[in-house]
DNA sequence: TCCTTTAGTTAGATATATCTAACCTGTGCT
DNA sequence: AGCACAGGTTAGATATATCTAACTAAAGGA
């Protein structure tokens, strides 16, 4: 009943922060970081491939397009909004992460704007 | 490749929801409230019978167990906090409710306290 | 040169939660 | 009495995302 498969966005965002570390971005380490075993990296691309999220080149390594950038970007730059949100609360590095991480997608576009105001003031 | 499967939580929630509101539980209206059909309310009143969290008596109303209730309102309770947290940062009260709906199930137990914390100091 | 290791893919199985269509059953209207 | 409707269930199909096992291909070391 609960759901624990990984969405556009958090490959997106997976891929976005493997290549901030290491410079280029492979499947296995996709299915390292999202815990994730490699045919679902694969089953994934495919698809991020089709909607024009990513291309693949003759090595394998992936490079975002436009569009996918964009959606990698906004989702990381979210992911830490609202760590950074969950800290100022108090809450634990560890905890600010996994819950930034499993809410980063579900927020409004109100929300998130109204979550960096309020950051802005209080900083 | 986006989830749109309601959890164990989503359920019990909208059971007491109903609950509060008209004083019994019948399956149509968690249809209805959910916006799912009937059949995908009968397939999940069938698992939170095993798990021990509802019954249901001969005409098929819905009754919690004492830990379907407890789940339920601290389901229903999160929910509430949260949309009274978004009002606060100045999000539309549709907006608030929607995202506190989004993200109820994936907040770990310091960030509530700590949105309870802070709740309690704002107010 | 051969052999091992590493990364990736393919094929097929599994699990989950939804849907539609058809059916059952009780209630109430005419 | 007969019929329609409302609520619920069953059966079977569908979609999605995961897994394991087996295969392919490239690279590196002995």
């Amino acid at each position: 009943m609960e759901k624990n498969e990984k969405t556009t966005e958090d490959y997106l965002e997976a891929m976005l922060m493997i290549k901030e570390k290491q410079g280029y971005i492979r499947s296995i380490d996709v299915a390292e970081l999202l815990k994730v075993k490699k045919p679902s990296v694969t089953y994934a691309t495919k698809r991020l491939k089709e909607k024009g999220y990513i291309t693949m080149d003759a090595d394998s390594h992936i490079a975002f397009t436009e569009s996918g950038l964009k959606i990698a970007t906004q989702t990381y730059e979210r992911h830490k909004l609202l760590t950074k949100v969950f800290m100022m609360l108090g809450v634990s590095e560890e905890n600010a992460r996994k819950d930034a991480c499993r809410v980063e997608h579900d927020l409004s576009e109100e929300t998130y704007r109204a979550l960096e105001n309020h950051l802005k003031q209080y900083s």
